[in-house]
DNA sequence: TATGAATGAGCGTTCATTCAT
DNA sequence: GATGAATGAACGCTCATTCAT
C-alpha cells in the first residue's frame, strides 16, 4: 500500500493494474509483458509502467492486492450479514465468492494466474500468500471454532480449507456453469462433508 | 506416439522429458526454458531439442502424456483390484492418487505447472485436456453410473468430478502433510459428500 | 562559476555535488547515475538535478571544480609556506598532494574517475583538462624554471610532469599505504630522478 | 582460455574481441555498447555476441587477456634478449613497452580503459588485475631482486613498481610524443632513482 | 524554487527456432 | 542421428532529459 501518492499518480496506477489483470486474464501470465500490458492501458510506452512500480514484481503484488480488496468488499458485505451458525457462514462463503467470479471473472482469473505461474527465477512465487493475505488459513481457523462449538464433526481443518479454496477456485475455471447452481452443488457437498454425523 | 523410431532416439527422447520433468516442477514452466532443460539434461546444444520434439508445444505434450501413462500404469493396478462398489472405488481413486504424488512429486507437479501456466501466445491452453486424457469426465462418469445404481445421491457430476479433481490436486501442492492421512481425510469427506442422504 | 545565484540554490548545488562525489567515488563514473546521486543526496526525483544543473556534463564540471578548489586551497597553504628552492618545492608538492588523499579520498577518487572514465557519446573526454585547471602543465613550467635556474637536470619537462602526476595519482589507488610513508618514497625517488649529475 | 573451441567459433571470437578492442578504445568503455561493438565487427545482431561470450565480463575479460597476451609476446622477445644486470633489463622493459604501445595504441587504451572504467554494479572493479597477470607485482619482484643483487639502492619495491608502471601507463596517453624519446627520458629517470648512490 | 509525471532510446540478456553440415 | 553457429524478436529495466505546473 503506498501513501501520499497524488491523485493523478493514484489513477496511472489503477489504470495499469486494470490493464494487467486485463491482459493477465486473457492471455495468461506468462504472456502478459509490460509491451502488451501498455498497449491494453493506451499508453505510449512501457517505461511509464516502470515509472509507477518499481519492478514487474510489484506491479503483480499491486494486481493481486487489488483483486483481493475487491473481493473483500464484495463478500464482507454479505458474510456480515449472516445470522446464523458457521454452516451457513460457509454457505454464504462459498455463494458470495462464486457470485464474485461471475461479476469479475476477469479479476479472478488474473489472480489463479498470478497464483500459479508468476514465479521468481528461482521458481519460488512471486508473490507470497502472507504477503497480501491467506483466505486458507482465515477459512481453517473459521471451521477449528465451529469444531469447537460442535457445529461441525472432527475433520483436519488445514485438509477441509483446502479443498474448500480448491473447489472453489475450480468453479472460477468453468465460467460456462451457472454460478448460483454451482453454488447450490457446493454448499449441498461441504454441508454434507462438514456437519456433525448422525447418532 | 511416435512409431518407427529407433531405440536410441527413444532414449534420447526419454531422456529430454524427463529433464523437462525436473526442470519444470523445480522452477515453475516460465522458467523451464530448452537452455536450462538442456542443460539438466547434460546435452551442450538445445539443437537436440529442437531435433527430437517438433517444437515446445510438442515436448511439453510428451511430458503430460509421460505422466499420465505413468500415473495410469500406478494406479489402475490399484483401482482394477477393487471388489466393492463405487464408493470403495472412489476412495481408492483419493488414495492411489495421493500416493502416486508421494511416489513421483516431480511428475505431478511438472503436469500441474503445464496444466496452469502453459499458453499458446493467444492465451490458449498449449495442452488440451481431450489431447492427451481426460480424467474428470471418467470421473463423473463414474458418479452418473454409481448415481443410476442407487449408490450415490443426486447431484452434479460435473460439478463433483470437478471438486474431488480439484481437491486432489491441492494435494499435490501440501507435500508437507502425510498423503495417507490426507487421502483418509479426502475419503471421508466425499464418501458424506456422495452418498444417499438418510431417510 | 555561477552568478547572481541564490543562497538556498548554492546550497542545493553543493549538496548535490557532495553526493555525486560520493556516488561517484564509491560506484565508479558508469554506475553514478542521477538516480543513484540523488537517493544518496536524499532528494525524491532527479529533476531537482537536471534543474540545477545543464546537464550532466554540467554537474561532472562542478564536481571537477570543486575538488580542484579544495585541493588547491588544501595544497596552497603549504606551497605558499615554502622558503627553500624548487626542489623543496617538488616534495612538498607531492606531500601534501599525497595528504590531500588521506584527507579527502572521496574526493580525488572522484575526480579520477571522471578524468578516466567520463566521455562524451563521440568518445572525447567529458571535461577538458584546461576548462578547469591543469597542473600538469604548472607542474612543467615550475621544472622548465628550475632547469633554467640550475636547480635540476636536463630532461624534458613535459614527460617529468607527466610522470609526477602519474606517480601520484597512482598512490591515490592505495589507500592501503600510508601516504606519509608513500610521500617520502616519491620524494626520494623525483628528488634523484630530478637533481643535477654529480660531476 | 577456452578449450576444445572449433576454429571457426574461435575465429569469431577473434573477431568479436578485435571489434570490441577497437570501439573501447575510440569511444571509452562506457560508449562501447554490444550494438555499436557488433556494428564495428560487421554482424548483424548482438546476439552473436552473446552467443560466444557468457555476458558482458566475459568479453571484457578476453579483450584483457588478448591484450595481455599481445604484449607478453611482443615485450617478451626483447626482454629475453637483455644480458646485463637488471638496471639494463628495467631500461629494456620501458623501452620494450612503449614501443609495444606506438605498436598498437587501440590495444593499450582499450586495456587502460577497462582497468580504470569496467565495473561491477557494486564499483568492484569488473576484472581484476590477479585474474588476468600482474604486471605490477613481477616489476616489484624484479626490483626486490635487484635490491638483494646490490644493483639498486633501497626504496620500497612496492611504491617504485607502481610508479614506473603509472609513468608507462601516462605514456600511452600521449600518443603525440614520440615513444623512442619519452623511452629515453623515462629510463634517465628510473635510472637514477633506482640506482645505487653514490658514496 | 521545486516537483511529479512522462518520455523514447538504449541497455545486456534470453527466447525458441533455423541454417548448414 | 547429431552438432555448432547463427538469428531476429522480445524481455524487463535504466538512462538523462523534458513537460507542465
Amino acid at each position: 500500500m503506498r501513501v501520499n501518492e497524488s491523485v493523478a499518480a493514484g489513477a496511472r496506477r489503477a489504470q495499469i493494474v486494470t490493464a494487467a489483470i486485463e491482459t493477465i486474464a486473457e492471455l495468461g501470465y506468462g504472456n502478459a509483458s509490460f509491451a502488451r500490458i501498455a498497449k491494453r492501458a493506451g499508453i505510449s510506452s512501457t517505461r511509464l509502467i516502470s515509472y509507477h512500480f518499481d519492478d514487474k514484481a510489484d506491479l503483480v503484488r499491486a494486481v493481486v492486492t487489488a483483486v483481493f480488496a475487491e473481493a473483500a468488499d464484495f463478500m464482507g458485505k454479505r458474510l456480515r450479514a449472516v445470522t446464523g451458525d458457521r454452516s451457513e457462514l460457509l454457505a454464504t462463503y462459498i455463494e458470495s465468492n462464486l457470485e464474485f467470479f461471475a461479476e469479475r471473472p476477469a479479476a479472478i482469473r488474473a489472480y489463479l494466474e498470478i497464483a500459479t505461474s508468476a514465479r521468481t527465477d528461482d521458481g519460488a512465487p512471486l508473490v507470497r500468500p502472507e504477503e497480501v493475505d491467506d483466505p486458507e488459513s482465515r477459512l481453517a481457523a473459521m471451521f477449528r471454532e465451529g469444531q469447537e462449538a460442535g457445529e461441525f464433526r472432527q475433520f483436519d481443518p488445514v485438509v477441509m480449507a483446502a479443498t474448500v479454496r480448491a473447489a472453489i477456485d475450480a468453479a472460477a475455471t468453468r465460467p460456462d456453469l451457472d454460478p448460483h447452481a454451482y453454488a447450490a452443488e457446493l454448499t449441498a457437498l461441504f454441508t454434507r462433508a462438514t456437519r456433525r454425523d448422525p447418532a
